[in-house]
DNA sequence: CCTAAAAGCAATCATTTTCACTCATAAATG
DNA sequence: CATTTATGAGTGAAAATGATTGCTTTTAGG
């Protein structure tokens, strides 16, 4: 990859994630974390980024954390493990993935970026134009736009999917209750995911801990349609699971 | 190949891909990288494009992003002018509107967000956002994005304009000749374009004077289909176009 | 608060990639 | 035919990268 592509790469990360360490720009880009920090001296000399212990922060919104090092949510920590883990382990060469408006499926897109020939379907906006900036083949829904979640939901996005079928399909969940129900509060939004699953060999629901034991209003499946992909889970939360589920824990 | 023949393909290249190869460029005119170099040692004296190690970057807009492209872009008081003009005059409570990808129609929108009842059909993603964002009820054709201008294109969109019918539709154009063609570069984007007027009562081209007398690749229309709205025009440009046009001066 | 382990860093060096320069060949020009 | 011009290939130099090392900062556990 061409040094001035790299970077820019770095900026617009550090830029859209707020904060971020080394070492996911160093998966990011597949350079080494030297060159990392090569570039993030260069970038700080021309004042695009802030460089902290730990990583880079962006330079536009300093409301933020005041301290000189990083400290990420847990939650956000969690997303790129699984992202990570979904992309490492269930995306191979040319695949047609579809992947769902949600804040992890999103960590996959810069993930995805190094392996060829992949095509995205989505029906995220921001998923659609960060798998665009990486230069990944992508097809974006169409229909109307939720103005909360920017997510396209509506019978033209659920008819424009009857004619595609996936090699795999990642999303998000906002619940899974004891009964192995995926739910999330919109039915609109359950509606695509519903379509989705329906339409790809294989399912992967990204779901971090505390969405386990957890229920919305619309059901959009049943774990024993879908692979789980989730972090470590204590034994208080494998217990509020069925037991005949798929499970990957990443780490 | 005559060499420059060879350097114009290298700079359009360069300019449409803002950052490439030394490479791509060897591969694509089919000469040796050394002549590549020579040639691209030239084009940077001529200022036509900047050197960089591994390849060549374009001089012009370093604008991976595009809603920054279309805050810096060129003409843009003119593209205000227009954009005022268009919906001031001809976008009304209830409308049901087409709006294209291009910068011009995107100065529309927070201008719409005023009128009551609208609803906005748009292929560009940018636009999408923006009319989201101002409360507009707002439909995202969908298909593949193309990566330099985030316009979405193809077959699933225009099935899915084939069931709607606009009261008006917006577009930009890249140029308006003598014989009063509509002509963009792109032949998909052209598709989308013609579609559009197809399911319009009434069809708008805002086009700024630069674009007069130009001609590009892909016609998607001729101005007696249209109402052009232009900026005040000197006589050298009114000679450039046809008798018969229905020409507005936005001023 | 203190200390040990872990994580992050700058500095350095070896390797790979790209470049500038040179030279030889071939085509165009007078 | 001699001369200029464009090109491609080769070579040592320069730039970019990746890995290693020893040092500093941060974290975690008493």
């Amino acid at each position: 990859m061409l040094t001035q592509k790299r970077q820019k790469l770095i900026e617009s990360y550090v830029n859209q994630h707020e904060l971020c360490r080394v070492s996911d720009l160093s998966k990011m880009t597949a350079t080494s974390e030297s060159t990392i920090r090569r570039d993030l001296i260069q970038l700080e000399d021309e004042g695009l980024i802030k460089r902290v212990h730990g990583g880079a922060q962006s330079v536009k919104n300093f409301a933020h954390d005041v301290s000189q090092h990083i400290r990420f949510t847990l939650n956000h920590e969690d997303k790129i493990l699984i992202a990570r883990y979904a992309v490492k382990h269930y995306v191979h060469e040319n695949d047609y993935l579809f992947i769902d408006a949600g804040t992890t499926s999103y960590e996959m897109v810069p993930l995805i970026a190094s392996i060829a020939g992949v095509t995205i379907v989505t029906n995220g906006i921001e998923t659609a134009l960060s798998a665009v900036g990486h230069g990944i083949n992508t097809i974006l829904l169409g229909g109307k736009i939720k103005e909360d979640t920017h997510a396209i939901v509506g019978q033209a996005a659920l008819e424009q999917m009857q004619s595609m079928n996936f090699t795999a399909c990642f999303m998000g969940t906002n619940g899974i209750d004891r009964q192995g129900k995926l739910t999330t509060p919109d039915l609109e939004e359950a509606a695509i995911k519903k379509a989705a699953i329906a339409h790809a060999d294989r399912t992967y629901v990204l779901s971090d801990s505390s969405k386990i034991g957890e229920r919305n209003f619309a059901v959009f499946g049943n774990i024993k349609q879908v692979t789980v992909i989730t972090t470590k889970l204590n034994s208080q939360h494998q217990g509020l699971l069925p037991a005949e589920v798929d499970l990957k824990e990443a780490n």
